[in-house]
Formats: C-alpha cells, structure tokens, sequence
RNA sequence: GGCCUGUUGGUGAAAUGGUUAACACAUCGCCCUCUCAAGGCGACAUUCACGGGUUCAAAUCCCGUACAGGUCACCA
C-alpha cells in the first residue's frame, strides 16, 4: 500500500509536519533547566487533588530556572463546563502558582488549549498514516461492542488487536470507496508490540517497571477529527519542548501505549513522574481524594475556614518530599523555593490527605507571623467572608493587634490559631455585640461574690503583671482558697481550692472558657464597663 | 479475569543489605511556670501484611500467599 498517499486521501488539506516542527522549535535551555506542565481538563473547580498535581511540575521546573506551564486538555468536549479555564487559572493564581505560558499569559508555543490546536494533531495524524504507523478504522460502536462481548466470552484480551483489528487490513480501494461514502472513520494505531514480549520501563517517582509491549491498536484521531489524551499529549509535549512529563498513576498502565506512539514519531521520549493520588481514608478503606465526595477536597473550603494560602503550601511540600517538613523546622527562615525536591522521595503508593495535619502546619505558620499582618490578613478575609465581624475588626484594630501579641513575640509563640476565621472564635468575648451568653458548664465553686470582690477592691489595670498576681494570692484565704498551687497539692483537704480555680471564676465570668491566653493581658482589654457587665452577667448565669 | 503497583506504630512517614526502626501529628503520664496555653521529659512498632528462600547480616534482594489501589473507552 502506498501510505503517503493513503495519507493524502484521508487528509487532503493539511500542513507538513515540518511546518510545526519549525514553527516550535526547542527552547534553548540551560544545562539542567527543566520544563514541566500541569494539564488539566476544564472540568470544573481546582480541588487538593489538582491542586497538588500542579504543584509538583510547579516546584521540579521552578527550581532548576525552568519553565512552568498551563496546558488545557480539552478534547472531551462533553465533559467541558462553563468557565472551565476561567477557574482553573482563578484558582491557581490564588495559590501564588507562577505561570510562565498558559492561555491568558501567551507563550511561543502557544495555542495552550487543545482543542485549538486540531489542526495541528491533524498534520502529525497525517505523517504517521503516510509512515504505515496508523490507518482508517470504520467500524462503528456496535460492532466494537460485538468485539467485546465475543472476546468476554472467549476469555481473550479486550481491544481492537491483532485478529480483532478488521480495518487494519483494508486495501487503499476499500477505503476510498468507504470515504467516497462518506463514513466517518477514525484513525488508529498499527502496533508493531507483540504482548508476550515484554518492555522495560524507568520512572522518575516508582522506580523500574516491567511491561507486556503494547499491542492494541489505540484510536489517535477520534471522528470528531480531535484526539483523545494519549495521541495530544505526545504532539504537545514534544512540540512544547517539555522535559518531564508529571501526570497521575493512573496512567501507569498505558505506558507500553504511550512508548509506541512516541517510537512511531521517532521522537525523544521525555522523562515521566507519574504521581500516587491524595488518598482518604474512610472507615477501613483508602480511596482516593474525590471532588465529589469529600468537601475538604475543594479549595474554596480553604479559603471558606481561611486557611492561608502559604500553609497549604507548605502542607503540598510536605505531602511532595516528606523530610521536607524537618528541613523546614530546622532552617525556619528559609522558603519553599530552597528545599531541593526529589522525585524519588514522592511516595509511590499514596498520599494521605490529612486535615489535622494541614491545621497543625498553618497553626505554627500563624504562631510565626506578625500581629499586624494577622490582622490585615483577617481584614481582608473578613471583608468577604464575614462580614458583620469585618465591621468590628475594622472598628477594633488596636484592641485586636494587642490581643493578637499576647504571648507572641517568644520563642515558643502560642498556637492556638490555625485559620483566619479563628480569629473572631478567639476574640468573641471582646466584643459586647458576639459575647451574649455563657454556653460553659457551671462548676460548684464559680462564685459571682469573688468575682467583685476581686474588681471592687483588688483589679487595677495599671498593676504590673507580679502585683496583679499577688493581689489574686492575696485574696485567697479570704475564700479559704490556696495562695500557693503546691500548698493546695500537699493538702487539698484544707482548702476549697487554689489560685489556680480563683483564676479560673475570673477567666470563665470575663470570657466564657476557661483556656484563654494570659489573663492579666486579656483583662486589660476590658473597659471599666464592660468588666461591670460580665460581673452582671456572670451574677445572672449563676442564679439562673 | 489480565496487566501494573503497593502493604512499616493510633495516624502520616523515614530508613534504598549492616549499631537500641528517624521524625512529625494524635493520645496518655510526669515536670516546670504566677493563671490558661506553650515548653521540657517520658510512654506508645521485642519489630516492618503472612509464609518460605538468598546472605555472615534483610523492613530492605528473590519466590509464593493474602489484602488494598490503579487500569483494561471515540474520558482525561
């Protein structure tokens, strides 16, 4: 058979392959410089999931001064939703992700969304029919279908393959006659693999794996002239000039597929990381994060509790290259950007998605951060996801960045906050308008009486932190309480109580909980007013 | 069912043939401090899914079993 003219027949208009090869050509590159890209379909919302699969090619081209890039695979177009493109780019530039070529921020090897690029998939579709690596099928569903069930039955391998390819031996009249019909055809893969041998495979995360060669004849150009996955990203990521090709395990399975298109192009086969999925766990059984699923998935549910973006992206280096986490308790001044990340330190079975562990990263990213930015920070996060409290952080900015430095500039800072919308559950009993009620236990020894007699005749605010306590002490044999917490161990049995449970009556009847932060800075944020009204309150909560 | 990949404590996870199996989170206990936290110290895998084998030496290599995940589309 003549294949290059086979090749005309069946794509009469279209560019040399050349063309595109001169058109893209590769980038010069510095020794070691690495381009990577994240590609994802326009399915809907960037979720952890996606998140970290940007990551990945985000840090590994980043960190040898290369390039990263947003491609959209969008040949399904029945999965496409509106504003696809539009959110993924949103969220990616929410999490500080740096773009070098995408489709808003235009590159040379632009279009980046592949459904524009059908004219290009058409030209190396025509050059690999003209080289006898592919050819026409026509069959239609029902009798790929057929092939199916009698291979089900027959206890044989599913696909079109060997016997089962009947298009793969339909002469240049067969075809033509079939065209000049029009049928619609697709175009498939003539694979040259032969499953009982077996081909060996080098990835940059699992290791070396071991393959059947493949030998099913893969559909390249669908009937609706676009190509599925495999047959786009091996044009785009030459033509591209990616160096590493990130992507999930998934994909694993298809290597043996995606070795043969590369070999019938006689390109370099780039290097490949394929990547285990954020994993959860639920009841006994480990699945995969799922957008669907799991509300902790999506990003908004972040950006919802205001967990700052940072932290997430610290919890994704962490999930990346686990000794990143030490590396980072040990060199706190250092960033993201100077931890050396490896592929062969990725996890090769799955990563489990851990909420708690997320919260504890960003706990002792907040314990490390200024008051003032907190509180810029909350500011701006209040102002679109709360907004009632955004009035009164606005009106109460000294009061809050006061709060905020409570046992802050030490070495070992409180952590007692782990997300923006901590902030108010913090702070609720500064404030007259969110402090309304007391929603605590009452204990037996919770006593109004103490209480004023403590603000009548003992609080001062302008007493420095030593006499503040020692007026507490002072007045607790008056109650028959302890003044001395180790008095009261020895023996209890003399006592009500110590200072401590005096404490104790002071930071329930002034807050409503009984941890607080230090509460000789807590009562200095209280008015003569309002420390009245809690004594009120408190005096009615009792009795009630 | 075929093919591929995993399986280390309550959890995540490190050890890529060689001392008492890192570290972090969680939990519990003790200590410290002028209160709450934080912090310090300690406990928490006589053992790396199970069974064999190779080796002077195995969590690490090989074989088998079990379990789990992935994949077998004109989806990516």
């Amino acid at each position: 058979m003549d294949y290059k003219k086979l090749a005309d027949l069946l794509f009469p208009n279209v560019e040399n392959i050349e063309y595109y090869l001169k058109k893209y050509p590769k980038r010069e590159k510095k020794e070691g410089e690495e381009i990577l890209r994240f590609a994802p379909s326009p399915t809907g919302f960037i979720h952890m999931g996606s998140l970290f699969a940007a990551f990945v090619p985000e840090i590994f081209s980043h960190q040898t001064g290369g390039k990263f890039i947003l491609r959209i695979e969008d040949t399904d177009q029945k999965r496409e939703i509106e504003n696809g493109i539009e959110n993924i780019i949103r969220d990616l530039k929410n999490y500080k992700f740096i773009i070098d070529e995408s489709p808003m921020n235009k590159g040379k090897y632009a279009p980046y969304i592949q459904t524009q690029r059908k004219d290009i998939y058409l030209s190396f579709a025509k050059y690999i029919v003209s080289k006898g690596r592919a050819y026409p099928c026509f069959c239609s569903e029902e009798e790929i279908q057929n092939m199916r069930s009698i291979q089900q039955q027959k206890k044989d391998r599913i696909g079109y393959y060997g016997q089962y390819a009947k298009c793969r031996n339909l002469t240049y009249e067969e075809i033509e006659s079939k065209i000049n019909n029009g049928e619609k055809f697709v175009i498939r893969l003539k694979s040259q693999g032969d499953f009982n041998k077996k081909i060996i495979f080098n990835d940059l995360v699992k290791g070396k794996m071991e393959f059947p060669e493949n030998d099913i004849d893969h559909i390249l150009l669908k009937s609706d002239g676009l190509p599925p996955y495999a047959f786009a990203h091996v044009v785009d990521d030459h033509l591209m000039d990616i160096t590493t090709i990130t992507r999930a395990d998934e994909y694993v399975s298809s290597i043996p597929y995606h070795l043969e298109i590369w070999q019938a192009f006689e390109f370099p086969v780039p290097r490949y990381a394929h990547i285990a999925p954020l994993t959860k766990k639920e009841g006994t059984t480990i699945r995969k994060l799922s957008k669907r699923k799991d509300p902790e998935a999506a990003v908004s549910y972040y950006s919802e509790l205001g967990i700052p973006v940072d932290a997430v992206r610290l919890y994704l280096a962490t999930l990346l290259n686990s000794d990143f986490e030490m590396w980072y308790m040990q060199n706190p001044d250092k960033t993201i950007k100077d931890f050396e990340f490896k592929f062969n330190k990725m996890s090769v079975g799955g990563s489990l998605f851990d909420l708690d562990k997320l919260i504890n990263i960003s706990k002792v990213y907040f314990s490390k951060k200024k008051a003032e930015d907190i509180y810029k920070e909350t500011l701006e996060y209040t102002s679109e996801y709360d907004k009632d409290f955004y009035e009164i952080v606005k009106n109460n900015k000294d009061k809050l960045i006061s709060f905020l430095n409570i046992e802050r500039n030490i070495p070992r800072p409180r952590k007692d906050i782990s997300c923006y919308s901590d902030v108010k559950k913090e702070t609720s009993y500064l404030f007259k308008e969110l402090f309304t009620e007391y929603q605590i236990e009452k204990k037996p020894f919770y006593d109004a009486n103490i209480l004023e007699d403590y603000f009548t005749n003992y609080y001062n605010v302008n007493d420095t932190k030593e006499i503040w306590f020692s007026k507490i002490k002072e007045l607790c044999p008056k109650y028959g309480y302890a003044s001395e917490t180790k008095d009261y161990k020895q023996s209890p049995e003399k006592y009500k109580g110590s200072v401590s449970d005096i404490c104790e009556i002071i930071r329930v009847a002034m807050t409503g909980r009984t941890m607080t932060p230090d509460l000789y800075e807590i009562l200095k944020l209280f008015t003569n007013d309002q420390i009245k009204d809690r004594i009120k309150m408190f005096n009615e909560y009792l009795t009630k």
